[in-house]
RNA sequence: GGAGAGGUCGCCUAGUGGCCUAGGGCGGCGGUUUGCUAAACCGCUAUAUGGGUAAUACCGUAUCGAGAGUUCAAAUCUCUCCCUCUCCGCCA
């Protein structure tokens, strides 16, 4: 969320980044509720500055040995007005902050302003494959090698579950791997496996909620969350703690299941792993210090690009416009990969820069030296999702009868297996 | 899941209704002393928020795991919840 100071002081900046982003939110409306939450709040501290007052002169009276039965009766009314205005500023104050969560992170200068639309090819990487016939598309693939089944994971789970199986769950497993070893021996990143299951409070303090409650799967018997992203977790393993500033940037990389309700978006895109409810993902997470992230998310941006490198597949890089980054991000760059046989670049990873969004939610600081604590910037990228790079994989390297060459990089993590049939 | 013990300032700990404005120790920072180090001594030591200021200063308020209650007054009493530890049960 947004520093409710920064909103009173710069609110032609706060309203001009809600409007980029196309969306809707009152911003006078909230700024007079803050003032009548200031106002009662400097009512209720005098009451209470006199109670306390009264408590020395109440105890004063008993060491005396005296009676202070007209101070307590006095001081009845007193308490009996400050439950009263304590009351209104906690109705204010719930006013206030289911506003100030919905706020929306303000978009950095350097994004183009508009809706999807206005995303910004930035780079463009490998060179699209040429067949001598006519590409499959992954589904078809994968079905006649046995190596993915749709139909199985609908019957055990419903539609938009799948199931790998053979050297399918073997290369979903050897692209973990490579991925996370990449990350962890080449780029520095302390690997994480986090629980899969988070409670309320960690996924306010991402900001999945309380926005996209709907989008979550939730536990019917407790108060925890299914997690939609490694980002919770990881993110939150700092929650209200105050960090060193020379143990900065903390670089975190985990595998996790994701989970998504992606209720309501049916049709095309759903078809075989484009979208689906549970998949795999190795994510990147790093806290830094403010001055430092927008330098912090190209270098995440390079961590998760040099995976598609080593696997030469072919992709490009957008920048996104203010109407199509997330909630909680100033700015993103997702990258896409090219899919020959379905013919479509696919999003295997959004690399975002929060600024101090999240960390204000979560609580998380750290200490600059000889300084108070200030809030970091936290930073998160997929280093990146599986399924669509499966995808983009079976169709780039298929061959001729339908076999799958293995990139090279893959093939020590195969145990030397060099083509799929 | 059951029984017990706990959760107090960065860490350890004291505190069973009003002398708590949370005391002491450790650590940290600054100073005095000193050829240098050490020791000793002195001082400082959190966070959030409201007011105030050019900015400091300053003046309030809140915070003893979280929330609710009792009371003129809660770290302290009551209730609910969370977490940690020990033991028991169950179990991959």
């Amino acid at each position: 969320m947004l520093d409710i100071k920064f909103i009173r002081d710069n609110k032609d900046l706060v309203k001009e980044g809600i409007k980029n982003r196309g969306q809707k939110i009152n911003i006078d409306e909230f700024l007079d509720l803050d003032e009548s939450r200031r106002k009662l709040l400097t009512e209720v501290e005098a009451l209470k500055n006199q109670r306390n007052k009264a408590n020395d002169e109440i105890s004063a009276i008993i060491k005396e040995k005296k009676n202070p039965k007209e101070f307590i009766d006095k001081m009845k009314g007193v308490s009996q007005k400050i439950a009263e205005l304590d009351k209104k500023v906690e109705e204010v104050q719930q006013k206030v902050d289911k506003i100030i969560y919905i706020i929306p992170n303000i978009p950095d200068k350097s994004l183009p302003i508009g809706g999807a639309e206005s995303n910004k090819i930035v780079k463009s990487w490998g060179k699209n494959p040429t067949f001598s016939f006519n590409p499959k598309n992954h589904i078809e693939l994968a079905e006649k090698l046995k190596i993915i089944s749709f139909g199985i994971g609908a019957k055990i789970s419903g539609s938009n579950f799948i199931l790998y199986m053979g050297q399918g769950a073997r290369l979903e497993r050897a692209l973990i791997n490579f991925m996370l070893d990449l990350h962890t021996k080449k780029h520095g990143y302390t690997e994480i496996f986090p629980p899969f299951l988070v409670n309320r409070r960690s996924m306010t303090g991402t900001g999945q909620l309380p926005k996209l409650e709907e989008d979550m799967y939730k536990l019917k018997d407790e108060d925890l969350f299914l997690i939609p992203t490694a980002e919770v977790p990881v993110t939150n393993i700092h929650a209200n703690e105050t960090l060193e500033e020379d143990k900065l940037p903390v670089c975190y990389t985990a595998y996790s299941a994701c989970f998504r309700r992606e209720a309501g978006s049916y049709g095309k895109e759903t078809k075989g792993l484009i979208r689906v409810h549970q998949f795999n993902k190795v994510e990147l997470v790093k806290f830094v210090k403010p001055e430092t992230s927008y330098d912090e998310l190209e270098k995440l941006l390079k961590d998760a690009e040099e995976v598609l490198q080593l696997l030469n597949l072919p992709y490009r890089i957008l920048m996104l416009a203010t109407g199509d980054i997330s909630f909680a991000a100033a700015k993103c760059y997702d990258i896409e990969l090219y899919a020959p046989g379905t013919d479509a670049y696919l999003e295997v990873s959004s690399c975002s820069c929060f600024t101090d969004f999240q960390a204000r939610r979560a609580n998380i600081r750290y200490r600059p030296k000889n300084g108070k604590p200030e809030y970091v910037h936290t930073l998160n990228g997929s280093g990146v999702a599986l399924p669509r790079l499966v995808v983009s994989i079976l169709e780039n390297y298929q061959n001729a009868d339908g076999s799958i060459t293995v990139p090279k990089a893959l093939v020590p993590y195969m145990d030397g297996l060099e083509v799929i049939k």
